[in-house]
DNA sequence: TCCAAACCCTTGGATGTCCTAGTATATTGC
DNA sequence: GCAATATACTAGGACATCCAAGGGTTTGGA
């Protein structure tokens, strides 16, 4: 971990922000950035569990999405859309999954054209190993008061809702 | 944009997580997946604004930090501490940045090591047009309450200074 | 029935991030 | 004063993400 910084680089951004006038969007300025440098953290934390796994975050992603499904089987493009990224990215996972025979691919039994992502058995133990890890080394100490988890999904939910991730 | 799904995603996953017993971090697993989540969308939208100026989120904030930096240069090494990103990556965006004739490389004038990037006019130019851009078209409206704003910034620096970005 | 439009996946290219290693310059300690 | 250590930047490689484009499969309207 680098030296920490004499002082907080965001909030010394927001006060460049007031000084040239743009105080009105200041604010929201700061807490974007802010969501861009947590998550930064928060990803090489993450990362850095899963890789005596030989997993990365978008990898263990697919691995435990299947490993929630009953058949633990799912069409790829069901994937690309639950894990909200592009089909590209699950077809790469996907060929790095199966070179590591943690998943298959299977032809889709009614739809030429969809191909079904499915756990082998290493796949899903490995899934299981990685979540356990991933529970206790990232999530349990998150560095997050629990209120304000609470708030943290309350905001941040709403404004998924506002973007049009999901409509319920 | 992609179809909204009809259920949230990731409080579909905080449930898979208490079905297996695992409650305990099930709701620090929501939130950190929402920060994930919630930054993509971010980015995306600014990497949207952005495009038009022909840059990228990372090349604009490193114009941002030099426009507001005094004489308007800083060291590679101050830049990458202040971005917090790896030194390579500043190494890449002052490639681009150089080739498009916004930034220039400079020797520092007592330490043979250290190498300054200076903004061109055309950077300066550039910099400010582009900080307008986001400033009306994502830091407007941003989508967060203002309460909320708040409270972002202060879990998330309370959460930044915990992991070590500031000392302050 | 049949062809155009829609859909699914993959390939190839551009960008960004990090890590490791290598070169050059400074600083430190003996 | 000189060797050992530290610091600064860059080159090459691994991964991930997106976009654009292409080939195969389904669906739906004329």
């Amino acid at each position: 971990m680098a030296t920490p910084l004499p002082r907080d680089p965001i909030a010394d951004a927001r006060l460049n922000w007031e000084r040239h006038g743009w105080s009105d969007v200041a604010a929201p300025m700061a807490a974007i950035t802010a969501i861009m440098r947590t998550q930064q953290i928060l990803l090489a934390r993450i990362e850095g569990v899963l890789k005596p796994f030989g997993l990365t975050f978008a990898r263990y992603e697919l691995l435990a999405l299947l490993s929630f499904a009953r058949s633990g089987a799912l069409p790829m493009n069901k994937a690309s859309a639950l894990l909200q990224v592009h089909p590209t990215s699950v077809t790469n996972a996907v060929d790095r999954l199966q070179g590591a025979g943690l998943v298959n691919r299977s032809p889709h039994p009614t739809d030429g054209r969809t191909t079904l992502i499915e756990l082998t058995q290493e796949g899903r133990t490995l899934a299981k190993r990685a979540t356990a890890a991933l529970n206790s080394d990232v999530f349990a100490q998150s560095g997050f008061a629990e209120q304000d988890v609470d708030q943290l999904i309350r905001i941040l939910g709403t404004f998924r809702r506002n973007a049009g991730d999901f409509s319920e």
